[in-house]
DNA sequence: CTTAAAATTTAGACAAGCCTAAAAAATAAA
DNA sequence: TTTATTTTTTAGGCTTGTCTAAATTTTAAG
């Protein structure tokens, strides 16, 4: 069995690992875990001692089969949770994260199981990130970034990146949701910004925007 | 903000001044929360610095007016996510406490507001206990334990004191559940046994059946 | 290739919660 | 009321997960 924090640092490295490759930095899972290098350090070498990550001194860590199925269980767990809040209990997409970081800790095979067939077996959660089957399968869906489309390019908007409260709320305000449709009608050489149309306004986005918002282009 | 383990206390606390009246033993708390009482008067100390519980050396412990309020509330997540987990997710009455146990440390009173309206605000468990409101206020409710019933008397059903899975399972055999009228047609003085009629059908039930059920005469 | 900087690990400490063994206080027995 | 028993507390240790400061290794610069 799996303490909390172990947990938290197993779901972080997966997700670095799939976000800059494998073979995950001290550096890189302190920063994601919000604590010293030297505390990483600590628990790399319990994890490592477990045999859930392999792992060599100075050369970073990587997820083993073991390893990865468990993170991937708790992801399922956090996902379906976050459903659960939106369609059930009527919160918003962006109220749901930090209840969820609980949720996903319950351990009870049964209880998930039941609540997957409760809510439908979805496939997505409120932001668009896939939810792996109880085998542990994501389903590869092809997403692109919004700041990789061309001018005039459009696409629909099927998940965010980034899933803080605060950028979910800026897309609130601007009506951009999963399931709205964008298209590019300018795009700046110089600083990757751009005009999109969502429905029939326009609005002016950074880079830093574009770069978090994913769609399916069609 | 309250750790796991001094919420599980509380708890406990709790329900022992509840069922033996005010002023708890460290052996009594050390005994319902499995450890030592070395241990316990570890706890006891912190939670008495937090005043959460007043106590004095030798003396005993009682839950101050927050220490109460703390523990009310946990055992409204409790019962409110067993309710959850047999009206929603069609688990069995003997089957929810485990995971209650560890749904009722979730930490997020909108969640608790909404679950509460989603199940429509229940006034008793799955196991006819009732949930305090969202004040810390419960409900007094009148209801005898069938060992106190004298032959011929009857009643319904209403709760289980114990609520362990293993006499829960034995009800379930026998078809005894919240809500089954049940009647005594003979009570054995020597060692307080009873026959009692459920629907059409007559059991014999030992003492410690006879006292862990909860009736409302009529 | 040697030095400087950055990344990583180790050493030593601390809080939370638990333990065993021993001391102290309260209670029961004689 | 003294002695024995039970209850409770204290003392000292252990594990988990964290920290700061220092040492070590790797990587980048000159
Ligand atoms: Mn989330
Ligand atoms: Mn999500
Ligand atoms: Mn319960
Ligand atoms: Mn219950």
């Amino acid at each position: 069995m799996f303490t909390l924090a172990e947990e938290n640092y197993l779901k972080a490295i997966f997700h670095l690992e799939n976000d800059y490759g494998t073979g995950v930095s001290t550096n890189a899972i302190a920063d994601k875990m919000d604590t010293r290098a030297s505390s990483a350090t600590d628990m790399i070498q319990k994890l490592a001692d477990k045999k859930v990550i392999s792992y060599q001194k100075y050369k970073g860590a990587s997820l083993t089969k073991k390893g990865k199925s468990i993170a991937v269980n708790i992801i399922r767990k956090h996902r379906l949770w976050e459903v659960f809040l939106v369609e059930k209990l009527d919160f918003q997409w962006d109220e749901v994260h930090e209840i969820a970081e609980q949720l996903e800790h319950i351990k009870s095979d049964e209880l998930i199981q039941r609540l997957d067939l409760f809510l439908g077996h979805p496939d997505f959660d409120p932001h668009g990130d896939p939810i792996p089957d109880k085998n542990g399968y994501i389903k590869p869906t092809e997403k692109k970034l919004l700041s990789k489309l061309k001018k005039n390019q459009q696409g629909i908007c099927v998940g965010v990146k980034e899933s803080s409260a605060k950028f979910l709320q800026y897309l609130d305000t601007r009506k951009i949701g999963i399931g709205s449709s964008i298209k590019v009608i300018e795009k700046e050489d110089f600083d990757q910004s751009m005009t999109i149309q969502v429905s029939n306004k326009q609005f002016f986005i950074t880079k830093q925007i574009s770069e978090n918002l994913y769609l399916k282009t069609i």
